[in-house]
DNA sequence: CCCTTGTGTAAGCACACGCTTACAACGCTA
DNA sequence: TAGCGTTGTAAGCGTGTGCTTACACAAGGG
């Protein structure tokens, strides 16, 4: 499918310094590692855990696959590293009533960002591998406590827990599913009216009105 | 890890007829096509399309492994048929403005029934094995298109979409993420929390505030 | 009786997978 | 130079998979 990008020239690597670390070290265990991880989030991405193969992986790397072995043990060892990567950072620099809009506008968002491929690596991956559904409710577990802090509400978590559901559901219909007119749609259009409808559920979320846009409005607190 | 029911003692089955239709008949073709079918339901529900072995299906379904390639040929046309059933029956019986209604309580209600295991076989194989995901874009296709022709709005087919989203994404969190509350909240808190907020998506559908269990308000046009 | 057709079974083939092993090349210090 | 730990590689082991083959019964027709 997807042609042979990535066939790095053994030692003697050219000059391109790809990450922006240490360019061009010929045995550099660090780059490498970093490549397996790359590879191996966008294998996974791709195709889902359990469908994907270390040798697809390697392959894509350019490293011989003994090396995944060497350095995360296991296949489901380098899923959970790949799964783990940040993560849970944007719930703490995120001020909590932009933390569902910044997540949904990173699910909305175009083309292999590595955070769209993250997603990707959940959706694809959460019906197997047990190491899935554990690092999305651990993850999801922080998203709905920070949600439902904001919200008064006594059952303010299984709000939080529903808004980020149809996360997940848009994020599977664009991504994996790929239905239009959703799969296509322009994210503000989406973004408007999901933040509208959810206005009903978390009320201290910004957002009013479906089609007026980048929601902006209503910046501070509730009744 | 689960029992070894459906054993089956090979021919001159007792009395029991499980299907309503020829009871005990010794060899009889559409009754193991129909165990087969029903075992790999379960199987697929419950593990995924790839973590699922075809030994394991006849296994359960009390068959030889190889019958299951002379009636279905493979792997994957299994999975299909098994994904076929019905499905569509249930937007050509169920009126319009109560199919989300019905759908959301298909996915909310416990343990499996035939429906929700039908879900779980969409959630758990959807990552991989490709048939899944053509099959919910079709069997989504009925639904936005039942949901928005009701809806007026020009943007009907995306505002459908984004509620299949909301209820693929419960299903997610429900079954196979299993994140607390969620998981095992009630239907009817979920159901009136779902409803009202999609109220502003698609305002012809029942239901008004939250908390009010099952909606019956507001049954006529929209302005 | 044999022959054919439909249903069920035991055994195994070919292969791709995750993972391991034995070894080579390199960079470094002495 | 030799010694040593690190980084990389080629080859293959064991296993489980989807799927096939060759055969055993049952029932009907000549």
């Amino acid at each position: 499918m997807d042609g042979g990008e990535y066939t790095r020239d053994q030692h003697r690597s050219a000059g391109g310094a790809l990450e922006g670390e240490s360019p061009q070290r010929p045995r550099d265990a660090r780059e490498t590692r970093a490549r397996i991880l790359r590879a191996a989030g966008a294998v996974f991405a791709g195709r889902g855990y359990e469908a994907a193969t270390v040798r697809d992986i390697a392959a894509r790397a350019g490293v011989n696959q003994a090396l995944i072995f060497r350095y995360f043990g296991s296949k489901k060892a380098l899923l959970t590293e790949v799964m783990a990567q940040d993560g849970k950072e944007q719930v703490s620099t995120t001020p909590p009533e932009l933390l569902f809009e910044t997540a949904l506008r990173g699910v909305l968002a175009e083309g292999g960002g590595a955070e769209a491929d993250r997603l990707a690596v959940y959706l694809r991956s959460i019906g197997s591998a047990d190491a899935a559904p554990e690092t999305v409710r651990a993850l999801g577990e922080e998203y709905a406590t920070a949600l439902a802090a904001l919200s008064g509400a006594e059952d303010g978590t299984l709000r939080a827990q529903l808004a980020m559901a149809w996360l997940l559901g848009i994020g599977l219909m664009r991504v994996v599913v790929r239905q239009e007119p959703l799969a296509t749609a322009e994210p503000d259009a989406v973004c408007a009216h999901v933040l509208a409808a959810l206005d009903r559920l978390l009320p201290v979320l910004p957002g009013g009105e479906p089609g007026r846009g980048t929601g902006q409005e209503r910046p501070g607190g509730r009744p």
